[in-house]
RNA sequence: GGUAACGUGCCAGAGUGGUCUAAUGGGGCGGUUUGCAAAACCGUUGUUCGCCGGUUCGAAUCCGGCCGUUACCUCCA
């Protein structure tokens, strides 16, 4: 049984959908004026993940829009001397190029405002018929500009139910002008009429265009009726723009408008400390060990004594190397230095609604957690194009525990139908992945308290292989070519670093002349060499394989 | 100023009343393995859940206060 957190209720509850077998899914798309960043990564990864784990069990509508009419848009444009339907475009393409890095599917449809206005103004209509809305004269002058059109929020009586916030206190702590032809404070902008240099559709109330808030309703409404399941977005969207939204879709149909809330938690970009000597990250120092040193006016934090004493000695040489490496916002930025899995990974392994935080520190660990990962699938795929399978036990019997069968399958569904706690659920599959280190390795004994030969290792293992493809097509990491993704991530981390490959693979063979001439002293030499390069090998029975060392 | 969320061991991060003396991963330490390494695997370390008080037979988990962090309060996912 799946539950979910719904904002609304502001409690878990049963997932029961509207139609039985049948998902409705609306998530607030990117307003698209510039590339996205982290925040916007958070979001759609987590959706993206709630969105294919719906599928297992429901046929599903996922509906997430872009916001391509907008103040920032039109303003942007201006300053680019641009059409701003040729920068939404721009950044819509943009979009694409980083969710298909970031493995974020599609949405079913992806509808665009300037293609709903239709849409937009039958929702308008209906709401200045209930006198939930109401026209006031514009004040451009743009020839053609009739009237602007806003919410009469008194109007709406649960206006504030989502965001669980009182309109007084809101009052009180409006921050912009009040525009005196509205009614009240509060209320909001459905249509704006014409301004100079503005885009703008003919409307009932004359050119204009649409407010923040009315395309989510309109596109709703468009492609999932009425009412439908489940909501999603930043939390920040909470107020105004959800509470908004509720507020013209309900009170335009009478009906509820969605039934579940989903609302994912911030991104914190934390700025992460190393100690100027070791380079470690003082945060994977217990602080005890902690050294302060002083320079002047300035004051350094070394991670030991030792460090301190050689801060202290040659100040200058490692205040070169200590040199921030800065924030990042945008996703291009991000996977510039990182590969694009690290970046997912990061993002799963924290439940959606948590705040997650975010440094260089973190993206490295996700990136060997990564690496782990396909190096698993690699060691996998040798074994098995080294044995044969015999029929014998499964996963579950061999691997049972305290007569428990051993079904990680099972524990991971629990975790993902208690809100989507892909954390939790990376905790078993990372134990998944465990097991089938310790086939390849011979060392299931270590597990299960008995050794097995090689063609139930391979039965096993193609089982694991099986069971594999579940849970990374839910997660949505790991499923590329092994050798190829760590391929790829190492020529990332090798160009950055400045490590010439062709010399590393020259030494790689030096070395291992060195060592089928049993010439070790040689052979350890030239590692030693690669070592200096930031380089490790790693030597396997079908060869060396070389990898970059991390920063941790 | 108002409102909300969060605060878990060296770090990250699950866990929302009793098999929690806290999953999982990273780190440290010890070991298996390796020509030696690296990787992989095993063991171990951490009595502890921001602070104070309360409810309860029993709390990381519920309630109250305090402290801290983050965010929102008209156009940020």
């Amino acid at each position: 049984m799946l539950k979910v957190y719904n904002s609304l209720t502001h409690k878990k509850e049963e997932f029961v959908p509207l139609q039985p077998g049948k998902v409705g899914l609306y998530v607030c798309g990117v307003t698209v004026y510039d590339y996205c960043h982290i925040g916007h990564a958070r979001c759609y990864i987590s959706f993206d993940v709630i969105q294919r784990w719906l599928r297992r069990s429901y046929e599903v509508t996922f509906v997430r829009n872009f916001t391509d009419v907008d103040d920032k848009i039109i303003k942007r444009a201006n300053e680019n001397g641009e059409e701003p339907l040729a920068l939404s475009a721009r950044f819509i393409d943009a979009y694409h190029e980083d969710m298909d890095k970031l493995n974020v599917a599609k949405a079913d449809i992806e509808p665009k405002v300037s293609t709903h206005m239709d849409w937009i103004i039958r929702l308008t209509e209906g709401l200045l018929e209930k006198e939930m809305a109401y026209r006031v004269p514009s004040e451009s002058d743009v020839k053609g500009a009739g009237d602007d059109v806003f919410y009469r929020v008194e109007k709406f009586k649960n206006y504030m139910e989502l965001s669980k916030k009182n309109l007084d206190d809101l009052r009180s702590g409006a921050r912009v002008d009040v525009d005196s032809r509205k009614e009240s404070p509060m209320d909001f902008a459905l249509w704006k009429s014409a301004k100079p240099g503005e885009p703008f559709w003919e409307s009932p109330y004359g050119n204009g265009r649409p407010g923040w808030h009315i395309e989510c309703s309109a596109m709703s409404w468009a492609h999932l009726g009425t009412s439908f399941d489940i909501h999603g977005g930043g939390k920040d969207l909470v107020f105004p723009h959800h509470t908004n939204e509720i507020a013209q879709s309900e009170g335009c149909h009478g009906e509820k408008y969605a039934k579940y809330w989903l609302h994912n938690g911030f991104v914190n970009v934390k700025d992460e400390a190393k100690c100027p000597v070791s380079g470690k990250f003082l945060a994977e120092i217990p602080e005890a060990e902690h050294v302060t040193v002083q320079l002047g006016e300035d004051m350094y934090i070394c991670g030991s004594a030792d460090c301190a004493e050689k801060f202290k000695a040659e100040p200058d040489t490692y205040l070169k190397m200590s040199k921030s490496l800065g924030n990042f916002f945008t996703i291009r930025e991000v996977l510039e230095k990182y590969s694009n899995e690290s970046l997912r990974w990061l993002m799963v392994s924290t439940h959606y609604r948590n705040p997650i935080g975010f440094s260089d520190r973190l993206l490295e660990k996700a990136e060997n957690r990564v690496a782990y990962l396909y190096e698993t699938r690699l060691a996998v795929e040798e074994y098995l194009s080294q044995h044969e399978a015999v029929e014998g036990d499964s996963i579950a019997k061999v691997f049972a525990r305290d007569g428990q069968d051993y079904n990680p399958w099972a524990d991971f569904e629990t975790f993902m139908n208690d809100d989507f706690n892909t954390a939790g659920a990376i905790g078993v599959f990372n134990e998944f992945l465990k097991v089938a280190n310790l086939l390849v390795s011979g060392r299931e004994k270590e597990w299960t308290g008995s050794k097995l030969k090689p063609p139930r290792r391979a039965r096993l293992l193609n089982e694991w292989t099986t069971l594999l493809a579940k849970f990374t097509e839910v997660i949505g990491l790991g499923e590329s070519d092994p050798e190829s993704y760590l391929n790829q991530q190492r020529s990332q981390r090798s160009a950055l670093r400045g490590i010439d490959e062709a010399r590393v693979n020259q030494l790689i063979a030096d070395r291992k002349t060195a060592r089928e001439n049993k010439d070790f002293a040689k052979a350890d030499e030239i590692r030693d060499e690669i070592n200096a390069m930031q380089v490790v090998l790693k030597d396997t029975l079908s060869g060396t394989r070389w990898t970059i060392q991390s920063d941790l």
